[in-house]
DNA sequence: CCCTCGTATCGATGAACGTCGATAACACCC
DNA sequence: GGGTGTTATCGACGTTCATCGATACGAGGG
């Protein structure tokens, strides 16, 4: 489902000066802005964190609870968008839920920085 | 406008089972989601995307107000809020104020991404 | 000087978000 | 089947955010 993060369709915009066609379209930000929506949340951060660094980089929500200060509920819900995120992944083992992280998942986001930057974006003129 | 969202979480991590040290504490990960927030608006990578593409990677705010297609009080509150984030920053020059990417912004954001990745993670075993 | 042009700030408004307690759903054990 | 433990969902509440129109600020030009 994560499948389009590096998107570089070639849009006219060309408006009134130096208009050079951007490295991502209005669709394409969009998608992008929505996996950085689910890391723009500090405990997120911080549970993607400690899932990665866990033992087998996987987690139970247990695990989760205590390092954040956080309700139960809470750090439920923010898992669900770290999964729907592509970020993370849920397996159910017995009674507890683990989380581990996707492997490439933050290399996409990585990916799709780069185009942002001036080094690896199209040079503008 | 900094409220009181800081809750302080218990310092020590390492909780019950496999606690591993995460790769970022409360803080780093309070700081890296602030960044992300920055992004995590469809019109600020936009933005980012059409600075970085343009010529000599800057432009002013006459040539982002069409291609965004928002009202230009709106463009200039999100370029505001993408210079705090240290990813642009503005120069004043005559009438105009020309906008332009920091060269090792997005570089610096890649590299705390990196970190939240299992393959540059410290192995959790 | 006054007028025009480009940009930033202000105040308001509707939507989205983070958080919680309560509760439901699910899996195991006796 | 009943009881216990783990996680997800629900409803609510306060805060933050994105957006706009109106307006103020600053720089050039006549």
């Amino acid at each position: 489902m994560r499948g389009k993060m590096g998107r570089m369709t070639t849009t006219d915009d060309a408006g009134c000066c130096g208009g050079t066609t951007p490295a991502v379209d209005v669709v394409g930000a969009r998608d992008l802005a929505r996996t950085f929506k689910a890391l723009a949340d500090p405990t997120r951060v911080q549970l993607l964190s400690i899932v990665t660094a866990h033992e087998g980089h996987e987690a139970c929500v247990c695990d989760l609870t205590e390092p954040v200060g956080l309700s139960q509920p809470t750090v439920s819900h923010h898992l669900k968008i770290l999964v729907e995120a592509g970020l993370l992944e849920r397996e159910q083992r017995g009674r507890w839920a683990y989380y581990r992280a996707v492997p490439g998942a933050v290399d996409g986001v990585v990916a799709s920085l780069s185009t942002l930057t001036p080094e690896t974006a199209p040079t503008g003129a």
